[in-house]
DNA sequence: TTCCAGGACATTT
DNA sequence: AAATGTCATGGA
């Protein structure tokens, strides 16, 4: 969670993580911290929602850390894999961390394609701060990320002018107005016959390729076989891991990985957790 | 300075 | 169909 101290959506202090959300129109403030005997507590900051808003982001925090998930057939798995077997001793209880929002995650996984991490978080940050609402508590600034409303009516110079390339601004404002139609929506990816069906629907869509709707699937459909494979990090851990001389062929990949069923997600994820410190 | 980043798409062979 | 160019900037 503290992968990057540029991070604007939510934020990590004294244990805490602190995150606003909108819910049944409330906008709520609540941090999550360490509660007794292995739970995880949720506390309402600044005020105290209506009981229906309190059980919503309950059930967000559940969705948000993957928590339904049973991660011991992953770790059975993992034992016996070459490449997956240290990372889960080293990562033990690591969850996949959710951008539950559709349009974030589309945005973000956009804002990354082939360019740093640290530029995506700048670039994301600048188009949170001018584009998103927030609130202030305790001189902390909380922001939302925009709505697909307010995106889909700006100009491409308008996000040029962040520094996203035209293509991107394109790509960003393009999305927002499917969104802000109706026509693009996590319900609607939800309730297709299966996830390679959403993952054609999204593929589509101009700006996304298979990595971006392998990346979305992931982190926000939470499609257990998501499995971005032309992911540079992933590439990059695989090498590292195995002490390669250099990045694997996809093909290798594929070897790899053959016996990692629905548990591909959460391999990627681990491996990505391996490529930071 | 050069090379490459959590790619996608348009243009050329 | 497959290779190549383009986008834009930051960091190593």
């Amino acid at each position: 969670m503290e992968r990057s101290t540029n991070e604007c959506l939510y934020r990590v202090h004294k244990g805490s993580i602190y995150k606003c959300h909108q819910i049944n129109d409330e906008t709520v403030l609540f941090r999550v911290c360490e509660g007794e005997n292995g739970t995880l507590q949720v506390e309402f900051v600044n005020t105290l929602p209506k009981k229906s808003t309190r059980i919503l982001t309950a059930k967000f925090v559940w969705n948000w850390f993957d928590l339904e998930t049973d991660l011991r057939p992953f770790y059975s798995m993992a034992e016996n894999d070459p490449l997956l077997k240290s990372l889960v001793q080293n990562y033990f209880g690591l969850r996949i961390v959710g951008v539950e929002d559709l349009f974030e995650a589309l945005c973000w996984a956009i804002m990354g394609q082939q360019i740093n991490l640290t530029f995506a978080y700048t670039l994301k940050r600048r188009f949170v701060e001018s584009f998103g609402e927030k609130i202030t508590y305790k001189d902390q600034d909380y922001w939302l990320f925009p709505r697909p409303e307010i995106i889909a009516d700006l100009s491409i110079d308008d996000l040029a002018k962040l520094q996203f390339t035209r293509r991107k601004s394109e790509y960003i404002i393009g999305m927002a107005t499917l969104m802000k139609n109706g026509i693009l929506s996590k319900q609607n990816l939800l309730h297709m016959n299966d996830f390679k069906q959403a993952e054609k629907e999204l593929i589509k869509i101009k700006g996304i390729g298979p990595w971006t709707a392998n990346y979305v699937l992931l982190r926000c459909l939470k499609d257990p076989s998501a499995f971005p494979i032309e992911d540079v990090g992933i590439h990059n851990a695989i090498k590292q891991q195995l002490k390669m001389a250099q990045k694997p062929s996809i093909e290798e990949i594929q070897q790899l990985s053959s016996g990692w069923g629905n548990w591909k997600a959460y391999a990627t994820f681990y491996l990505w957790r391996s490529l930071i410190e």
